[in-house]
RNA sequence: GCGGAUGUGGCGGAAUUGGCAGACGCACUAGAUUUAGGAUCUAGCGCCUUUGGCGUGGGGGUUCGAGUCCCUUCAUCCGCACCA
C-alpha cells in the first residue's frame, strides 16, 4: 500500500493548481457569485503565525465548499503592506523600506501557498505599490471633491515613539496601539475625513447587519456613541452676552443648574479669567492640562479638579447669575466643550459639588417622597420622578419634561433638542514616509490644491532621510517643491502621508478589478462582486478597520460606484491562538511555527487540526498531542481509502437489501446533512470534522462481506467531504480513484431524507423522568400503539409492578415517560 | 459604572425544537499484534458508599421531563469608560 507522504503530494498538487490556475475567478456568468475573504496580512519580517493559519483555514473551507456547491468563487489574497515597522527597520538597519516590503511580502505568499489555500494569485493586490495607491489618492480626492476631506487645526494625538499623529480609534488607554508609548496633545494642522457626516448611518445600518457577531455590533454601537440630548444656551453678562452653548442629555434638570464647567481649552476661558483672582493659577492649570495624556486627564478615577473663573452666566430661564468654572473632567471635543452642572442629579456634579462647596439644588422629586429634604442629599438622584422648583415645569414627570423643556428652550431661541456623538472625524495625517503620499500642493497664490486624477500617482520619492524624528518626505529635495497644478508656479507638496487604514478600507474593493488603470474599480465589476458573502479576520478590528471600510462604501455608494452600501455581509471573528493557555510571543518563548508544523506534518494536518481542536470563534490552545492525533485521523483516512480504491474505482451498485447496509447509508446520509450545514452555515468546524471521523469509524466497522455498492459510495464522499478541510491529501485520493479532473472542482455531496428515515427506532422508557429500560420498536407506530406496546413489555411490568400509573407521556420515535405513585 | 460573552469529565469540547448529558478527539488503563512506524487493532474510561445514588458554577422556580426556559447569586474573560 502507498504511504500516506505529505511532503510529496502537497507540493505537486499546489504546483498543479497554479499551473492551471485552478482557483481563478471566473468571468462567466453561469453560476451565483460567492465572494471569500479573508483579512489581508501585514508583511512582518517574522512570516506567518498560527493565527494567519487559523484565520486562512476557515475561509479557504468556505471558498472551497462554495467552489463545490455549484457558486463560481472569488476568493482573493493580497497585503496591506503600508506602515511604520517598514519604515523603523529602515531606521534601525538601514535598509530600503520598499525592498524590506517587497521581500516579506514576497515570503508570506510563500507561505500561504504552502498552506494549500484556494486564491486567485491573478488578484493579489500589495497596497504599497503605485499601481495600487494612486488609487487611495484617487479616492482621496473624492472625498475632497464632496466636502469630506478638510484640514483642521486643533489638539492631536502624538505618539513621540511613533513621531506621528494618532486617530482617536488608534490610542488605547491613553497608549499608542502599535507601540504602548504615552500619546500626548499636540497643536496641529491636519488632514482630517468627515466620517461624522455618515455617523447616523453607520449607526442605522448596524441593524441590517444581521449576521455580523452582536459584540462587534456593540462595539460599533459604542463607538459611534449616539447621544440624545439639548443644547442649552447661556448668556455671559460681562463678555457683551456671547453665548456659551451646553450639551446635556437631561434637559429636565435644568432649574437645578448651580453652575457651569468648561474645559481647559475652551476658547472663551482666557477672556473670562483676565484680570481675575484666579487668572494666574488658571493658566498654569491648563497648561498642565495640555502636558497630560489622555488617560491621566480622563480616567474615570482621576479625581476632579476645578477653579472658579470668577465670571458667572445668566441661566436662559431663571436669569439667575451661575458660576463659571474651569475642569479637568470636562472634554473640548466631545459636545460643546461646555457642561451645565446639576449636583443633585448627576453623580460626577455632586461630586465636584461637594468637593467645592457648590450649591445642591435638587429639582427632581422621587417617587416615593412628597417634599425635598434639602441638605440630606448623600448621593446624586438619577432616577425617574417628578418636577419641583422647576417653574411651570412643577409636577410633571421627569421623562416628559426632557422634552417639554427642550422644546421650550428652542421656542424661546435658547437651545432645543440636539444629537451627540462620540464618533470624531478620522485624522489621516501620518508624519512618516511609508505610506500613501496626500495628494495635495500648498501654493502662495491658489491655497489648496488637489493634484488632478489624471496626473497620479504622487510617488513616494527615494532620496528621504530617516533620523526617526523629522517627517521623511519633508527631507526630499525632488518631492517637496513641484509646480502648482493650477498656476504653474512653484508650490510646496504635502508632506504627511495618509493613515495605513485607508489603504485597507477598499482593498475588497480592488480585488473585483484589480487591473484597472483608468479607476479603483468598475462599478459594474464591483457590483458583479459585492457584497464581500463571508468576511473573517480578528475581532481586533471590529471597530477600527471595520467601521472605515464601512464609511468608505458608503461613500463610494452615494458617488455611485457601488450599489451597496455595506461592504461585508457576513463577518466572522475567529478567536486566538494560544500556547499553554497564553498568547504566542517571541519573548515567552512559546510560538508554535506554522512552517515547521507544516513540514513535519503537512498542510492538511495544521489545518484539520485548529479547525477540529476548537470552536472557531473561541480560543484555541495549541496542543501538540491533539495534532498527532489528526496525523493519525489523516492517515486511517489514508488506509482506508487505498484498501477501497479498486472496490470505488469498480462503482458497484449498492442494493442496500440487509440492515446493515441501510445502516452505513444512512450514517453517510446523516453525515453528509450535517457537515454541509455546520460547515457551509454554522462556522461550526469542529463538529463537522467530527461527523466525518464517526462516518469514518463507521466505515471501518462496515464487515467485508456487506454490500459492496454502500462501501464505494461512503469511501468516496467521505473523501469528497474532506476535500474543503484537507485539500491535498483528498486531491491524491481522487485521483487513485481514477479521476482525472480536481475533487475540488467535483459536486459537493447531497443527502436524501428519505435515506435518513430509520424503520425501527430505539425508545427511552422512562419511569417518572428516569431512563429505566430501551425498547426497539418499528418507527411507523402511533402514539397509542407505543404506550400500549411499552406498557406491555415484561420488563416495564416488573418495574411498575405495584405502582398506580398517573399519566404516560409519548414522544413518538423518543421516549415514553410512565408517571407512577 | 455601561455593554458583550462564558461557566459541562483529567483536558479540548458535543448536545439546531425542553426528551438517553458527556458525541468526536486528546490523555490514561488493560489486552492483542508487529522487521520499531510519530504504529495498528480490541476493550475500558464522569463521580460515589454500585440491584442503587449523584452529576452541566451555586440557590430557587416552571414542567411528566431542564445543560437548554424563568428568577436569583457567584466567578471568569473581552470591549468601552468623567462622553455631560
Amino acid at each position: 500500500m502507498k504511504k500516506y507522504t505529505p511532503s510529496a503530494i502537497e507540493p505537486h498538487w499546489q504546483a498543479v493548481w497554479a499551473e492551471n490556475k485552478a482557483y481563478q475567478a471566473s468571468e462567466a456568468k453561469d453560476k451565483p457569485t460567492f465572494y471569500a475573504l479573508e483579512m489581508f496580512p501585514y508583511p512582518s519580517g517574522e512570516g506567518l503565525h498560527m493565527g494567519h493559519v487559523r484565520n486562512y483555514a476557515i475561509g479557504d473551507v468556505l471558498a472551497r465548499f462554495k467552489g463545490m456547491s455549484g457558486y463560481r468563487v472569488l476568493h482573493p489574497m493580497g497585503a496591506d503592506a503600508f506602515g511604520l515597522p517598514a519604515e523603523n527597520a529602515a531606521i534601525q538597519r538601514g535598509v530600503n523600506p520598499r525592498e524590506w516590503t517587497l521581500k516579506n511580502m514576497e515570503r508570506i505568499r510563500t507561505e500561504q501557498s504552502r498552506l494549500g489555500n484556494a486564491y486567485d494569485w491573478d488578484r493579489y493586490v500589495g497596497t504599497c505599490t503605485p499601481e495600487y495607491y494612486q488609487f487611495t489618492q484617487w479616492l482621496f480626492l473624492l472625498f475632497y471633491e464632496r466636502g469630506l476631506a478638510y484640514r483642521k487645526k486643533g489638539a492631536v494625538n502624538w505618539c513621540p515613539q511613533c513621531a506621528t499623529v494618532l486617530a482617536n480609534e488608534q490610542v488605547e488607554d491613553g497608549l499608542c496601539w502599535r507601540c504602548d508609548s504615552e500619546v500626548v496633545k499636540k497643536d496641529l494642522e491636519q488632514w482630517y475625513l468627515k466620517i461624522t457626516d455618515y455617523a447616523d448611518r453607520l449607526l442605522s445600518g448596524i441593524d441590517e447587519l444581521t449576521e455580523w457577531p452582536d459584540k462587534v455590533r456593540a462595539m460599533q454601537r459604542n463607538w459611534i456613541g449616539k447621544s440624545e440630548g439639548a443644547r442649552v444656551t447661556f448668556t455671559i453678562p460681562e463678555l457683551e452676552n456671547e453665548s456659551v452653548p451646553v450639551f446635556t442629555t437631561r434637559p429636565d434638570t435644568l432649574y437645578g443648574v448651580s453652575y457651569m464647567v468648561l474645559a481647559p481649552e475652551h476658547p472663551l476661558v482666557p477672556q473670562l479669567i483676565a484680570g481675575k483672582p484666579n487668572e494666574a493659577v488658571i493658566h498654569e492649570f491648563i497648561g498642565q492640562m495640555k502636558m497630560e495624556n489622555e488617560l491621566s486627564r480622563t480616567g474615570s478615577d482621576v479625581e476632579k479638579i476645578g477653579y472658579d473663573t470668577g465670571a458667572v452666566a445668566t441661566h436662559p430661564l431663571t436669569g439667575e447669575a451661575i458660576p463659571i468654572w474651569v475642569a479637568n473632567y470636562v472634554l473640548m471635543d466631545y459636545g460643546t466643550g461646555a457642561v451645565m452642572g446639576v449636583p443633585a442629579h448627576d453623580e460626577r456634579d455632586f461630586q465636584f459639588a461637594s468637593k467645592y462647596a457648590l450649591p445642591i439644588l435638587p429639582v427632581i422629586l422621587p417617587p416615593d417622597q412628597t417634599e425635598v429634604l434639602e441638605g440630606e442629599w448623600k448621593e446624586a438622584f438619577a432616577e425617574e420622578g417628578t418636577l419641583v422648583h422647576s417653574g411651570p415645569f412643577d409636577g410633571m414627570n421627569n421623562r416628559k419634561a426632557i422634552s417639554a423643556i427642550a422644546d421650550h428652550l428652542e421656542e424661546i431661541g435658547k437651545g432645543g433638542k440636539t444629537t451627540s456623538y462620540r464618533l470624531r472625524d478620522w485624522l489621516i495625517s501620518r508624519q512618516r514616509y511609508w505610506g500613501c503620499p496626500i495628494p495635495i500642493v500648498y501654493c502662495d497664490t491658489c491655497g489648496v490644491v488637489p493634484i488632478p486624477k489624471e496626473d497620479l500617482p504622487v510617488v513616494l520619492p527615494e532620496d528621504v532621510t530617516f533620523d526617526g524624528k523629522s517627517n521623511p518626505l519633508a527631507t526630499s529635495e525632488s518631492f517637496r517643491y513641484t509646480p502648482c497644478p493650477s498656476c504653474g508656479k512653484e508650490a510646496r507638496r504635502e508632506t504627511d502621508t495618509m493613515d495605513t487604514f485607508i489603504d485597507s478600507s477598499w482593498y475588497f474593493l480592488r480585488y473585483t478589478d484589480p487591473n484597472n488603470k483608468e479607476l479603483p474599480f468598475s462599478p459594474e465589476k464591483a457590483n458583479e462582486w459585492m457584497a464581500v458573502d463571508d468576511y473573517i479576520g480578528g475581532v481586533e478590528h471590529a471597530v477600527l478597520h471595520l467601521l472605515y471600510s464601512r464609511f468608505v462604501t458608503k461613500v463610494l455608494h452615494d458617488a455611485e460606484m457601488l450599489k451597496v452600501d455595506e461592504p461585508f455581509k457576513r463577518l466572522f471573528t475567529l478567536g486566538m491562538v494560544l500556547k499553554d493557555g497564553s498568547k504566542m510571543s517571541k519573548s515567552k518563548g512559546n510560538v508554535v511555527s506554522p512552517i515547521e508544523i507544516i513540514e513535519k506534518y503537512g498542510a492538511d494536518t495544521a489545518r484539520l487540526f485548529v479547525l477540529f481542536a476548537a470552536p472557531a470563534d473561541g480560543e484555541l490552545d495549541w496542543n501538540d498531542a491533539g495534532v498527532d492525533g489528526i496525523f493519525r485521523f489523516l492517515n486511517r483516512v489514508w488506509r482506508m481509502a487505498q484498501q477501497h480504491a479498486d472496490l470505488v474505482r469498480e462503482k458497484p451498485e449498492g442494493k442496500l437489501e440487509d440492515r446493515v447496509a441501510q445502516g452505513l447509508n444512512r450514517l453517510l446520509h446523516q453525515t453528509v446533512k450535517k457537515v454541509t450545514t455546520d460547515a457551509g452555515d454554522r462556522y461550526q468546524f469542529n463538529t463537522a470534522i467530527s461527523a466525518i471521523m464517526e462516518l469514518v469509524n463507521g466505515i471501518y466497522a462496515y464487515p467485508a462481506e456487506g454490500d459492496r455498492g454502500v462501501l464505494a459510495e461512503a469511501v468516496e464522499k467521505t473523501i469528497l467531504m474532506l476535500a474543503p478541510f484537507v485539500p491535498h491529501i483528498a486531491e491524491e485520493l481522487w485521483h487513485d480513484f481514477g479521476y482525472q479532473g480536481s475533487i475540488h472542482d467535483g459536486s459537493w455531496p447531497t443527502y436524501d431524507e428519505k435515506a435518513l428515515v430509520l424503520d425501527e427506532v430505539e425508545i427511552v422508557v422512562q419511569i417518572n423522568g428516569k431512563v429505566r429500560h430501551k425498547a426497539v420498536l418499528a418507527a411507523s407506530l402511533d402514539k397509542t400503539s407505543i404506550e400500549k406496546t411499552i406498557l406491555a413489555e415484561e420488563k416495564v411490568q416488573d418495574l411498575i409492578e405495584g405502582k398506580t400509573i398517573r399519566k404516560v407521556i409519548v414522544v413518538p420515535g423518543k421516549l415514553v415517560n410512565i408517571v407512577v405513585q
